[in-house]
DNA sequence: ACGATCAATGCAATCGGTTGCGTCAAAGGG
DNA sequence: CCCTTTGACGCAACCGATTGCATTGATCGT
């Protein structure tokens, strides 16, 4: 029988490699990085001995040398939910083509575990941290992390008036001023005018996109204050009530705060025969993929997800690289037209999409 | 003005505490640990010091001498799947609390990139790895991975008929052979009959759930062999031809591979004016949040997905702690019974669900 | 033929905590 | 009063890779 069997293989250091090659452990070491200092033959006979070996390198080591863990750290606030999955997704696959690991922590809307996360990250070394829709206030996160080595995913927290403002380096953010635009006009253009707005969750963003479509409400010449609903807690709970209250007096179309209530919102409505879009338009913001295919399938201001994720860990790479500050992102959202909002009798006809 | 502005900050080492608190670092290491050698006044003095200088330990330095990241990693296939979204979510919950970091990985249903994922992780000297839904064959995982360090979240590659083996150390699954007996049971009780399986993906795992359809149908005495329809390729592009070739010769229920699919299919029938439940009853699998609030909502076999991250954060630590393998588990799923289904005129009546 | 130059490689320090073992002083025992 | 025990702490080696500098042998120029 194999005497190897199940006891734990000790791990292949740089030094055996360097054993069996018969050269130093730092020859050994610069033949594997490629250095042209060593002779091609050393190189390539290193390399070999190393992949005979299954010679995988300890990081640990390196990263207390070199200072560098080849590791990012991506804060956010749950796992489960599509957009954020999103933005996960395309971020790790970004930072894995380039050789690095992430770690990923969730502080779960809470200000306290989103400070353990933190911690977490910072105390495994991580080269940089990206951190999406933080409840911590900016100030607080950047005199704990560096923020050279920081990128802010961050909700809109900018009012429209001031949309035009240059964002502070390292932040990426959508549009979400111009999304909002463009789903109002979009609706207005098609003959809707008793809008209102319905907060989803507990995100402070809430109010600024609600503004954001007061402003466009008005100036489309639609003077009525904004009416707008709350979904108090989970917005996977209190649907059934929300829905009851908008049902009370019915507006002509619903701006959800995102797919996922529009969805559960959608829901509610059907139980209690309320039709969309017949009896009532519908239109959320994300553009999560089940909002293609629900039934009625989901008019949405579609946010650039994946690439807010690709984007977030490019720039936070090469700042890494240049020591420069990440930069800052703005990028734009798109409107989907799909079947919860249609064109009603009293539009004009043809419908404008103004951005 | 403040000289220590914007210049990348020196971290604070364990000497510059131990330093400020008068006491070698030794003494400051120990102290930091409740060493009870050390006297309780130093420990809380240097305890004090690491507070107000903001210490953050170097992991990379502790786990070089220590060999132990703290730090799990997780290999999935795509964390942008709610399923996938849903374990990861629950493992590094689980693995958060107990004070491990996370990194996750995406072998993106490839097996050279998931080779590439793997070796992020080993390189990065993970304590313990979780392997979700991999495309690698088990052998070659286990050849690369220490196998006590390792567990092995798998969907059902055994037979119905072998259900009652066994599983291997360090493997976690759900009852598969399970789920499907409650839902072909159900249906049957609900008075369907012509029942047919839609194959998703592209995993293989597909022919073991189909074989699973047909045994228990024959068990219910439903001799005819199954109809089984395949989507090729991405269960989000074929849906519309999946659904054409269905209608031609509908079936009464339709058993699909997963919620994704199932919901997918519903959208594509409805463009077909085939309704759900009356035309055709539909089955998933996986339980996906969005499987609750579809219309019609779906009847699904619910997978513990939670539950198996939780468990495999758990029995991934306690092996590393105890150094023991890590356990095997099977767990339950449930069957959700919702709107896409119905009890038809030609029921016996009375449903009876038998596990 | 001999020092200078250069290519190829090795030596040893280093990164920042952890830990076995030794030291030192005060307390306790005979 | 001297020796042993115990408590509290420091010294220095160690983990495994990287890297500045030294070393070696060969080649080159004159």
């Amino acid at each position: 029988m194999n005497g190897d069997e199940g006891g734990p293989r000790r791990r292949v250091l740089l030094q055996d490699v360097a054993d069996k090659a018969r050269v130093s452990g730092s020859t050994a070491s610069r033949a594997l990085v490629d250095d042209k200092r060593i002779s091609l033959a050393t190189r390539l006979a290193v390399k070999a001995v190393a992949a005979e070996l299954n010679y995988v390198p300890n990081l640990a080591a390196r990263s207390l040398r070199v200072r560098r863990t080849l590791t990012l750290g991506l804060l956010l606030p749950d796992l489960r939910d599509p957009v954020h999955g999103q933005v996960a997704s395309a971020f790790e696959h970004e930072a894995r083509q380039r050789g690095y690991g992430v770690m990923i922590v969730a502080g779960e809307d809470e200000p306290a575990r989103e400070r353990l996360a933190l911690k977490i990250l910072m105390e495994h070394g991580t080269d940089g941290i990206a951190i999406v829709a933080s409840v911590l206030a900016p100030k607080e996160v950047r005199e704990r992390v560096d923020p050279n080595r920081l990128v802010l995913v961050t909700p809109d927290h900018r009012s429209v008036l001031r949309s035009d403002r240059p964002l502070a380096p390292g932040v990426i953010q959508t549009d979400d001023a111009s999304g909002v635009r463009a789903a109002v006009n979009y609706l207005v253009d098609s003959g809707y005018r008793r809008i209102a707005f319905v907060e989803g969750g507990t995100r402070s963003s809430n109010t600024v996109r609600a503004e954001a479509v007061a402003t466009t409400l008005s100036s489309r010449g639609i003077r009525a204050p904004l009416r707008t609903f709350r979904a108090l807690g989970d917005a996977w709970r209190a649907p059934a009530d929300l829905a009851a209250e908008i049902a009370a007096d019915l507006p002509e179309a619903l701006i959800c705060y995102d797919d996922k209530l529009a969805l559960a919102l959608m829901d509610a409505l059907r139980g209690l025969s309320i039709r969309v879009p017949d009896d009532v338009g519908i239109i959320g913001f994300d553009g999560i993929p089940f909002a293609a295919i629900s039934n009625p399938r989901l008019t949405t201001v579609a946010a650039p997800s994946a690439e807010i994720g690709r984007t977030a860990a490019v720039s936070l790479i090469k700042a890494i690289q240049t020591g420069a500050r990440p930069e800052a992102m703005l990028l734009q959202p798109e409107l989907i037209i799909r079947e919860s909002t249609r064109a009603l009798a009293r539009s004009a006809g043809k419908i404008v999409i103004k951005p």
